[in-house]
DNA sequence: AACGGTATCGATACCGGTATCGATACCAGT
DNA sequence: ACTGGTATCGATACCGGTATCGATACCGTT
């Protein structure tokens, strides 16, 4: 049962007072050179490493850059988080992680969790938070960046996209590719707003155009062999159809596996869309058009806006950035 | 501006000195009923979320866990993640989650950083921690628990399996099934030690059997289109292999992907064979040999191991849970 | 020699909670 | 009426750091 040694060990092991030891290991310049390197000596002896507990408290500042997502499960989430941690290091902050399983309560939950910690910004999913989330993150007064989608009230900043206009920009890609019997595969849309948005942003161009499309919904697993399952399923009952949209790659993926193993064309007889740009494409390259979509600039990007929005007292000029993904047809595309 | 509200303000709003309404707000049962709902009723009022910091550095114990992972990129690992989550879903305890990037200085970094936020005890994936790493954990003094590896010496609990008779039992089993003309494929065996040990293990029963193996190592992007390339290149110049194992299931699907593609049959002409037991596997059931590892499983019950040492003060009985994967050969074992 | 400026350092007062102990009130039992 | 026990509450002392201010020593300047 060892205890934890505090400053003033470090500070009684080099012979100085708490103080001195607590500057010289922060780097301050009140500091003669003899002591630092006397202070830095004692403690790296007898294993000191602070205590982020008093230091945040007493400073009244963290270092914790709160973050947000729905999910782990989805590979898209944790590459964003990947870019956020990538845009933190070497800044001296450190994202501190949660997980909402697309439920608003455990959310709200988490964000007050969050906030107790006195976090310096929070990054956060979506646009879609209850009311007294919002507060609660308004209240905090902090730099809060909600990544992912720009549609919707924003609280502070944003970085992400459209996924309405996602959807529309890849349904006139694939009317302009001459595609005109539409079907359409969507897992879990009750929880995942954004796979709505851009559904229903796809649904609205279709309509414009007066064309119909045959919805088929699986239920809250969105997987490779539910959209294998899925796509057999609309196929035997659409036969006629010459593009399926997917709400996103995985199962898309799924469907051209399907299509691949009972040897139905893709995409002459059936082209296949979906949505991220999943290294998971590169299986069949070019068979599945879909957005690719910067995840990891975006987590990388909303790390950068919570440190410069930290560091320059005044505010930085766009609050509001879109990155919109970009469409690739692949062999579709000729 | 507006300052956080404190312990003294719900008090004070509630009529009652700070200390009943600390007491009211954590369910003390030295309180009345009245000043509790008072004061719960104050704090709801004034949005009152609490101090995690002063709490913690107060009562000297934190609700945190440390959780430190290698990589998000790899699916493998948010999955474990996702596990842990749950597993502490309810408990009062919470995750905090690092990455180190299969970087073992980050790595060391990351846990001092960790422990100076004085966690109730941490997760962390691996057995090959620097001594200095091991050090700073081993005098924490709190429950540590290395998860999804067993290959190594143990610093406290450990839950998860041999990778190396994981690799040898995949070896028995393609021998078993009959095959002798092997290749291997591997990603990243630099950094991704848990991947050398399969191989390792992978390889001495081939030894022991007298069979050969031609080896071809990509770079460090473990991949599903990487997976593809070095299939072409390694079937290009081996073309009599009957088997290739890969280091993960990601780039033996990119190995299916390539056979497909090209009309090489599987597992007929070549059978393949990965590791995880991962989703996409099922583009196509059962063409590629697997082992499945529990991995949501591990996090889950390394949460809960924890939190079992945690609350009970006579250690848990076994300190070593073995969890060992479960082969799968798909239509190869007919 | 007196003075102002700088470098270095320590004493003290917090940060916002919790642990602990003592104070008070009220009740039942004798 | 006195005693002991319980329920309820507040005053005080921390937890381990940092901010702030004042003290001291030493330097160059006039």
């Amino acid at each position: 049962m060892k205890k934890n040694k505090t400053l003033i060990d470090v500070a009684a092991a080099a012979g100085v007072s708490k103080m001195t030891a607590s500057r010289a290991l922060r780097g301050s310049k009140d500091v003669s050179n003899e002591s630092k390197i006397r202070v830095i000596e004692a403690a790296k002896k007898i294993g000191y490493f602070g205590n982020h507990l008093a230091a945040s408290l007493s400073s009244a500042r963290s270092d914790l850059i709160g973050v947000i997502v729905p999910s782990l499960t989805n590979i898209v989430f944790p590459q964003v988080m990947s870019g956020i941690s990538d845009g933190l290091l070497g800044t001296g902050f450190q994202p501190a992680f949660g997980v909402t399983d697309y439920n608003l309560n455990r959310e709200y939950e988490l964000v007050a969790r969050m906030l107790s910690w006195r976090p310096a910004g929070m990054i956060i999913t979506g646009m879609e938070q209850s009311d007294q989330t919002r507060q609660l993150l308004i209240e905090a007064d902090i730099p809060i960046v909600q990544v992912m989608d720009t549609d919707g009230d924003a609280i502070d900043y944003v970085v992400g996209f459209s996924h309405q206009t996602a959807g529309a920009d890849m349904a006139e890609a694939l009317i302009g590719a001459g595609r005109t019997r539409f079907g359409y595969i969507g897992c879990n849309l009750e929880s995942d707003l954004r796979a709505t948005k851009r559904k229903q942003g796809f649904f609205d161009v279709l309509k414009s155009h007066d064309i119909k499309i045959k919805i088929l919904l699986g239920g809250i697993v969105s997987s490779v062999g539910e959209g294998r399952r899925l796509t057999q399923e609309l196929l035997n009952q659409n036969p006629d159809l010459d593009c399926i949209y997917f709400s996103n790659d995985d199962i898309a993926f799924g469907g051209l596996c399907y299509c691949i193993e009972t040897g139905i064309l893709v995409p002459n007889l059936v082209a296949l869309a979906g949505f991220n740009g999943l290294g998971i494409l590169q299986g069949f390259p070019g068979l599945i058009a879909t957005s690719i979509t910067q995840r990891h600039d975006i987590g990388r990007v909303s790390a950068e806006i919570v440190i410069q929005s930290l560091q320059s007292f005044k505010q930085l000029k766009s609050r509001h950035l879109q990155m919109q993904p970009t469409i690739d047809l692949g062999v579709l595309k000729k």
